[in-house]
Formats: C-alpha cells, sequence, structure tokens
DNA sequence: GACAAATTACGAATCGGTTCGTATGTTGTC
DNA sequence: GACAACATACGAACCGATTCGTAATTTGTC
C-alpha cells in the first residue's frame, strides 16, 4: 500500500532528521535547529522544503501564515532505504562485511558491542 | 602517514570496485565489465578514470600503449569511509541502529546472523 | 493608515558528477 | 604507405542538488 521510500538527499535528509526529531516544524523552527551546525540562509531551506513536498517527502499544513511541514515516511523507513543502497554501492549486498566495517570505523565499548548482540539474538529468533 | 581515504562518487565506486576485484586494468577491462550491468559509452569510463587520477584515487601507468590504472586505496577502507558517512548523516552517529537496520533491511539466514556473531566476539575481545 | 518585520514564491547562478562527441595520435595489417 | 582499429585527450552539454537574491504578500504595531 505505501509506496516505496523515497531517497533524499543530503540537504533534504537533515530536514528531515530535525521533522523527526521536533515534529512539525516551521520553515524558521528548522532553520534556526539547522543554523546551530552548518550555516545557510532561510530561504534556503524555504526552497528546499517546498521541492520536498512536491517531491512527497513531506506534507505542509497552509492554514496558518507560517506553514508548517511535518514528514512523511518514517526514520526507521528512510535509513533502511539509503542502508540498502550502501549495501548495494560499496558491499555489493555482503552484509556480513557491511557490519564488519561499521564495528572497526571507531572502536566500540563493550556496552555498544552488548546492545548489538542483543538485536542479534532477537533477529535470531525470526531467522529462518 | 597515508591521508584520509578520498569518498568516491557513485561511478567512481563502481570502477574501484572493479579494480578491485580484477587488479590492475585497463580502460577497456574496466568498460567491458561495467556494460554488462549498465550502458555505458567508452570515453565516458575514460574520462571518469582520468578525474579519479587527478583527484588520487588510482594510479596510471602509461608505459603501454593502453595504459593500465590500479586503485590506490583498499576496498575496506572506502567502505569504512562511505559507512562513516552515513552513520553520521542518517544515523546521528547511533551504530546500534545501523546494525539493526542492516539487519531489518532483509531477511537474515540463521548462517549469516551466526557470521555476524562471530565477528563480534572477536570485537568483543578487542573491546575497552 | 503607515511602516517594519516576517513569510512565501520563484527565478537564476553555481557546483559536482556524468555523459558523450570529436579531435588527435598510435598500432598493426595488407 | 594506406587504411582500419583502437587509444587518449578534452571541451561541452546536461542534470540534480544547492544556494541565494528579490519580489510580493501578510501581519503586527504605532
Amino acid at each position: 500500500m505505501s509506496t516505496a521510500p523515497i531517497r533524499p538527499s543530503d540537504g533534504e535528509l537533515a530536514i528531515l532528521r530535525v521533522l523527526w526529531s521536533r515534529g512539525s516544524s516551521t520553515v524558521r523552527d528548522v532553520h534556526t535547529e539547522l543554523s546551530k551546525d552548518r550555516d545557510m540562509g532561510y530561504t534556503t531551506v524555504l526552497k528546499l522544503m517546498q521541492i520536498m513536498v512536491e517531491k512527497g517527502l513531506v506534507a505542509r499544513d497552509e492554514r496558518a501564515r507560517s506553514h508548517t511541514y511535518q514528514a512523511l515516511q518514517g526514520e526507521a523507513e528512510t535509513q533502511r532505504c539509503l542502508l540498502k543502497e550502501l549495501l548495494q554501492k560499496a558491499f555489493a549486498g555482503n552484509r556480513r562485511d557491511l557490519v564488519l566495517q561499521a564495528l572497526e570505523a571507531e572502536p566500540a565499548s563493550a556496552e555498544e558491542l552488548e546492545d548489538i548482540r542483543k538485536l542479534l539474538n532477537e533477529a535470531k529468533g525470526r531467522a529462518r
């Protein structure tokens, strides 16, 4: 029923991240939030969000003078989409290698590893 | 001592993949290999590989008439670079979530999970 | 009502990546 | 040597993403 997730660009992803964490937000909200990291103009964010509406990435509520936007696809869904793409392009579909590099990217704490081990056990329950 | 890995574009990554698997190759070699999947002109591949030389992604041996190219950065190194980038941009640095989505992207076989579990144990040995 | 502040709309410049046509040079064959 | 096949070099077009300036509109304040 739901369509396949749309692959957001880097800029779009940054905006989605804000919408996921803040929920419905105005352009000003998003711009304020993003300005903490990067340095971008207000209308740049506005334009990007307008494009995202066209693409179906976000919905716009125009009832108030300041339109509010909300993400139309979930965070996990989007992450999976991007990860799948990288898995194919850079890892030839080999998930074992991907997890390996994820663990080696930076030293993992014992706690972090324990967290991941739990995930693995849950996945094992579902495995065929 | 070695410089940080260079982030290859999608096209460059496809070429690197060929160089990693075939070793030193000519433009023709790479073009033949890539033509199995996509449909791209010979000079497109040539141009791309020339640019990669400029960027320092590959080295070119011009002694023979058909120049041969070889990758200057390793596969694992490049994978880690790309993964790290995605980890920051899409997962806010949360590796647990990344592994979670990797496992959920497609159902994993018990064998695959066992493979990954082994990785985890090795990482645990190194953890602190 | 007049003015300042905030907001949306939109065209245009720019940039990196990609693609390809064409020019030019080299090699091998008859 | 002439020709065909193949190689490199390179400019140019194109595309999506990004950025921003400017205009037009609405709102709030005095």
